[in-house]
DNA sequence: AGTACTTATTGTACATAATACAATTTGAAA
DNA sequence: TTTCAAATTGTATTATGTACAATAAGTACT
């Protein structure tokens, strides 16, 4: 191998941030605004980061997290780095990562991670200047994003998936603290994507022990209200 | 965010390329090493590569297997992706690398692949200059590796045996394209670490069709002779 | 030829888990 | 008190997983 081969590419982070509102499932997406010309173009992209010197991969993803939505110990877990060398080839992406890096950066290889968040949390949007907003994940196939950004969210969706099957636990990183069977069943239902019978799904709840009902019931609904349960690990 | 802090790393590929020799996993490990002072020190790293100008990390991947082993079309998956600032402190390490690089070189992001392939597949070992070998994936713990390969290896393990629990259809890329069922039984046990009976192993991959018998049995036995099946997708 | 040895091959009974399916209860609103 | 919307609950059936051992086949030895 020659040396003149050996490049230097530049790595980030990015986090594809899904929550529940109990209908549907959504992307934390921030607004990004490209000064063009005499325009303003204006699109979406991932929360992310370059990384900093002496910085950790999942540290940095915390960081990107926490700058963005004063949340921390949230499930945060990497799934798949992107490295190919045409994803930061858009003229739009360079003009932008130029302005907000100051720097000519020929090419970035990014760690993409998953976060699981609860839409209620009341999510301080900290940075001033960031616009940000949940979008369902059906609208982005719709949507005009930064870099590989569309398939990364893609990637992190089929990740997310499996990761629920094997481990039925990180649904309640999603729901609100206090839940009803119906909200856990239309969660599991949307995310896998079936439609699952009522009383076999009651049936199954009953038997994890890590579901416990609480007595309490739903309120300010216009028929009988449900029984609320929290999760115990 | 200051630029100061804005950080250029390099990136590399590594690959943790798995067999089944019919008894053990073992892992492709190539030969390393450096001239420290007046003694030569010797020990193991993982299969990999600084990723060149304009490749994508799957290609560099495949490149290094290829350079390897001479072998094309192998099931290769990148897994996880490994960045902690102090993965390249050691000083062996940063010889090495200053050595075969001819570059100052601070940090190292690798992007971790696994491979599966036949062992008995006459592996050609191009680079005349490396020796490679295969190792009990159980001696790795007493084992000196570069970097912190050994960590890599041990996700790497974790990750195929998830990827073969959901996608059984792996397990042939590690078995000779001739196998007998004793052989796959053996092979699943190792991976998933328990100990299957014989019979209830046999009913399951009866009903698996991609599993077909051939009019042929093993030779070479001191005993009754087992039938050989094969993999048909 | 016969015996010993080693591994291959095969079935049944039982337990557990997954699925299909609808009537009744509860509380709010009219 | 009637209506409405959603919550709650059980049983029968099917499919899947598990426990368990006797016989068959081929080699090696005497």
């Amino acid at each position: 191998m020659s040396n003149e081969n050996i490049y230097n590419p530049h790595v980030s982070v990015d986090c594809v941030v899904f929550g529940f509102d109990g209908e549907k499932l959504k992307v934390l997406l921030v607004e990004r605004s490209i000064a063009e010309q005499n325009e303003m173009y204006n699109d979406k992209k991932l929360p992310g980061s370059i990384i900093l010197q002496d910085e950790d991969l999942d540290t940095a993803a915390s960081r990107v997290l926490n700058e963005l939505t004063g949340l921390k110990n949230i499930y945060l877990s990497q799934f798949k780095s992107f490295g190919n060398p045409n994803r930061t080839n858009d003229s739009r992406d360079i003009l932008w990562l130029e302005k907000t890096t100051q720097l000519k950066i020929g090419r970035i290889v990014t760690v993409a991670y998953v976060a699981l968040v609860k839409i209620n949390s009341k999510l301080v949007f900290n940075a001033a200047d960031t616009l940000v907003n949940w979008y369902d994940i059906n609208e982005i196939k719709n949507m005009n994003l930064a870099f590989d950004h569309a398939d990364i969210i893609y990637e992190g969706l089929k990740h997310i998936r499996h990761r629920l099957e094997l481990e039925p636990h990180l649904f309640f990183e999603l729901l609100p603290r206090k839940f009803t069977i119906t909200q856990l069943r239309t969660l599991h239902d949307t995310v896998h994507q079936v439609q699952s019978d009522v009383r076999n799904f009651q049936k199954k709840v009953a038997q994890m022990p890590y579901v416990v009902a609480l007595d309490e019931v739903e309120a300010g609904v216009p028929h009988r209200a449900a029984r609320l349960y929290k999760y115990k690990k």
